[in-house]
DNA sequence: TTTGTTGCAAAGGGTTTGCAGGAGA
DNA sequence: TCTCCTGCAAACCCTTTGCAACAAA
């Protein structure tokens, strides 16, 4: 639909101190090309096989640091990222059927989830929210 | 505080079609007594080595399949489990100092989980939440 | 006795590390 | 040139599987 609101390149590579390498642009392009989370393999065969393994993590690695992208924990045990649009606090949402991802505003949640914690005694500092659905074409 | 709402002992284990084996019952008694999420190598540990690995997973397994226990998926790609007290749909929270954790009933957010979605035109079938905080004893 | 369970050992597979060669600045 | 980066290979380590011995029912 839109197009991302910023795109890493190579002149904020070097701001942040990084070389712009043609390995990181690749991957940052084929995580921005992404509309789902990625696995390090998924990454590794869009780019023809043309990146190692251990570049990949190294730069994941790096992109997540700089709050680039984002790793998201799954049920089986495999990391995938996904490349961050906005730098404020957000969540993700994943389809169903075709995996693609949006990320969603909070907002009107934030306040009560804070207060979840509350019966049990707990104050709440920080949370986790992963969505799941079935996107606009899906449905 | 309270005493568990339900426990899972040798009745309850033939019930369901499973053997009443002591490491069985072993794992579920460390299970229960702890309030926080532990790895299988936790339990390996409480249980003085007397059960082998493979055979903790096996049962872990077990349980999450009867809704006994609970695995989270931790940042750290370490399987951990917790002991569900409710059957119903529930949500937990751990302490960020000491890991404790309790189960918190999120019935005042569910309805609005289910509209977060829809800026996005997604339609939100399910959903993932880990709360992090600090419990009563840590605050 | 029958069937499910255990435990050992080994395999599996995703992730990380070491290190020498290579490329960006 | 100097430093950082890449890629190969190997190491790591959590998790799973195969299989024979064993124990619950």
């Amino acid at each position: 639909m839109n197009a991302p609101e910023s795109s890493v390149d190579a002149v904020s590579l070097r701001a942040v101190g990084l070389k712009a390498t043609p390995q990181r642009r690749a991957i940052l392009k084929v995580l921005e090309a992404s509309e789902r989370p990625l696995s390090v393999e998924d990454i590794r065969q869009q780019l023809g096989g043309r990146s190692g393994i251990p570049t990949i993590y190294r730069n994941l690695q790096c992109f997540v640091e700089q709050g680039w992208a984002e790793s998201l924990a799954g049920a089986d045990q495999i990391m995938r990222f996904v490349r961050c649009h906005s730098t404020g606090h957000h969540h993700h949402i994943q389809c169903e059927a075709c995996g693609r991802t949006a990320e969603v505003q909070t907002c009107a949640v934030e306040a009560s989830l804070a207060t979840l914690g509350r019966p049990a005694g707990f104050h709440v500092t920080r949370h986790q929210l992963a969505l799941f659905g079935l996107c606009p074409e899906c449905q």
